[in-house]
DNA sequence: CCGAGTATTGACCGATCGTTCCAAACTCGC
DNA sequence: GCGAGTTTGGAACGATCGGTCAATACTCGG
């Protein structure tokens, strides 16, 4: 039988993330993802597939990869309330350091979104998916909070959890073109106060 | 002397702007702006110089005729309070109408943050710059509604500013990939309620 | 050690990219 | 009505785009 592949699939697929994390869809070129991920075009393509399939695999990735488990971390290591503060929290500490250190790269959703759900409906319904997934985190952290005692009654579950996701998105949009602490802060400090 | 170009300019620059707007800059070609804008190749450059320069020039249009003057017939039609709300409400209004429609836009200004405001800095400039104009319309609106007893006077005029300056721009974001009007009316119903 | 079968490699494809350029069309002052 | 000066139209540029393919390198069961 054949011959194991000489490179990593899957951290080849984590380079392609990062490439059109950072760049997004169009101003990749399948000459930067060769480079990048370390392969050659024949063996990308024999093993990714054209660069939308590519693309799709890279944003599921993401998906997967940071956006679930990141909110895994977040909801892990505190009480519900205070889940949703970190994940603001983590937002903004991941901005101000990229804007100090390298280029900022926001959320790979959020950039997916503007770029291409509006004109591809596969990749819009996993940008879709991914944002009611967002959501769904901050309904059930409002929900656990609650019946805590640690959020007042009177909050509407689900329009809180919606407001949320918005601030949230908006968050990430201003840290990529306006990364000012005091702006994010504020953003943050609303979300705490709409939970009081 | 010369002879009178044939084409209206600020016309054909309104059509680049559509396109751009729609598509992004990357996926808009400099044919597709030859063919929308209804000049030849030759013109195109005499006129408006390279792609980035035309781009550059669509971006300022777009914030001088569509946000400044919205934002100015919000303003006109309503009373402090009312005009941030008539906003919210506006971008609802647009994004529910070209869903039924055609392609939803959403807000150049957005789309444009994620797709190349981290990689050319002055374009990130004018992005910067409008989004601080609209949380300095949200910022004077809420100074004179407290002035007049609408918006409560406990309220941080600044830091509420930029709240719903982030609501806003997630809700532009949300109207894009899931113009669903509970959850876009979720976002304005949080506006509403950070005002009173 | 040899064929079957897969991975790798890089040359190569036609199409399109953004941009340049020049000859033809045209309007004016003279 | 003629020459100066501009616009127009489109051919053409080199570069790069996404994608293909045949030759080669290699691992395995037999």
């Amino acid at each position: 039988m054949p011959w194991e592949k000489q490179f990593d699939v899957d951290q080849a697929l984590a380079k392609a993330m990062q490439a059109f994390w950072a760049r997004g869809y169009e101003a990749t070129s399948m000459r930067d993802l060769v480079t990048c991920m370390g392969l050659n075009r024949g063996s990308l393509y024999a093993t990714f597939g054209d660069k939308r399939s590519l693309f799709v695999q890279a944003l599921k990735r993401y998906d997967e990869t940071h956006r679930e488990a990141w909110l895994a971390a977040v909801r892990q290591a505190n009480g519900p309330k205070d889940a949703v503060l970190a994940a603001f929290e983590a937002a903004i500490k991941a901005a101000l350091d990229q804007k100090a250190g390298g280029a900022s790269d926001g959320c790979f959703l959020v950039n997916t979104a503007l770029e291409l759900s509006a004109h591809d409906a596969e990749i819009g319904a996993i940008v879709a998916r991914g944002f009611a997934a967002t959501e769904d985190f901050f309904h059930a952290m409002i929900a656990e909070g609650r019946a805590a005692g640690e959020i007042p009654a009177g909050l509407d579950p689900r329009e809180a959890a919606r407001s949320l996701l918005g601030l949230f998105i908006g968050l990430r949009v201003l840290a990529r073109s306006r990364p000012e602490p005091a702006l994010l802060r504020a953003i943050a400090k609303q979300a705490e106060a709409l939970l009081s």
